[in-house]
DNA sequence: ACCTGAACACCGTTCAAGT
DNA sequence: ACCTGAACACCGTTCAAGT
């Protein structure tokens, strides 16, 4: 069944237009521009596969399910973490709110993580690194084994529901200062407006309810609360 | 115009088949009850008319669109809520985990609340109420009122946050206390089996890091942590 | 082995038309 | 004023058929 000798060699086959075959990584470096870009909920596998030049079925060759897909956009973002691996006994406080400031710096500069990161275990390679280099943190604190152990877990709850909460509110589009600003005193003025006799406090406070809304001061007093929380329980305390 | 006298009285109206009317609350009954019977997920307008009989489209003279419906969801089982009104400072801090530990009951009662109310600021009377109970147990415990406003932020979004991940595991399906354990056996092989010179801390704490997943104890230390972080901040300490 | 088209069973929202 | 059917522009996943 050889094909006749005179049959000629193809010419000049148009070499760059041959598909790159589909692979795992082409998908979540797809998706992960997508998210980026768009924001979470972007990323649904048709249009992944549209950016790809395919139909939505071709996907499920090399990746599971979205929640698999989630899985590695999560992973593939906690790759640009950067944790410190020297942990100091000395200033392991100070080390734990850093390393929290750069979850949230890298949940920010990819919209849409913390959405795909909220309520699965990470168990990626990247994300267990992180998870690994946390540890090392808090036992240089002195913390049980325990307390240390579901700290892990602790943390990246609260990074994460304040990453989403932000994205949540922007939605895809990026709110302006002036917006956040607006919504603010609109916000302001609503709980001002309360009833005082049934919410004596609310009223009140309307102006503490509302501040920080635009800058970090809100995380900083997360992070201050959880660090100093964590820090009772160490042994020797 | 008016009708010809002898035009009979319509007989007998089949007045139990007549519709009632759509109002705001059928809709959120209906809502909460798939909620709670079939999990977020089958909360979608379409499913709601169903349960009505009707159509979609119908919902929205009532009711602005999925989010608003989302918020309503979250009053309503806000109103379930047995904070306590008589805050004592000789005992704010067991007051403030009581008032979490009620938070996640509410939420575990409702599933599909925590979803509902992720990344919504919570403006509904029932869920204002709670925000003023809360205050008034931290004013008794001497805090700033700043640290007060953003507290009834943080604590809101922890215990969600928890309530969100338990049912997103779950999903709609309920998982026995034996698939947990199972689950959490794999994990805790999953841990041990890592290499141990790159993940020294996971492979050590492999049983800790698993431990307490079908217990209340993960959100007993939350609550802990938080609660002493607090205490850390109030006046006069 | 990998990819594809087409289908299945869904979404939220809008709008002209009816009562 | 309220409700409706039908449509628009989407979802995730499956599966038989192709290469």
């Amino acid at each position: 069944m050889s094909q006749s000798p005179w049959q000629p060699i193809s010419p000049e086959k148009p070499v760059r237009a041959i598909r790159e075959p589909l692979t795992r990584e082409r998908i979540v470096d797809a998706a992960m521009r997508l998210l980026v870009e768009q924001g979470y909920d972007a990323v649904s596998m048709r249009k992944v596969a549209q950016v790809l030049d395919t139909g939505p079925a071709s996907l499920y060759a090399h990746v599971a399910n979205k929640k698999e897909l989630d899985q590695l956009l999560v992973d593939r973002a906690a790759q640009d973490m950067n944790l410190p691996d020297t942990p100091d006994p000395d200033r392991w406080q100070e080390q734990l709110k850093d390393a929290m400031r750069e979850m949230l710096r890298v949940m920010r500069a990819n919209p849409g993580v913390a959405r795909a990161a909220m309520g699965q275990v990470p168990l990626g390679e990247r994300a267990l690194l992180s998870t690994e280099r946390m540890l090392g943190i808090l036992k240089a604190g002195n913390l049980p084994d325990q307390a240390a152990a579901w700290a892990v877990d602790l943390i990246p709850l609260f990074v994460t529901a304040t990453a989403f909460e932000e994205t949540v509110k922007g939605g895809a589009a990026t709110w302006t200062k002036d917006d956040i600003d607006g919504f603010v005193a609109y916000l302001r003025g609503f709980f001002e407006s309360l009833p005082a006799d049934r919410f004596p406090l609310t009223v009140a406070l309307a102006g503490a309810l509302t501040a920080g809304a635009s800058s970090d001061e809100r995380f900083e007093f997360g992070i201050t609360v959880i660090t100093a929380g964590l820090a009772s329980l160490a042994d020797g305390n």
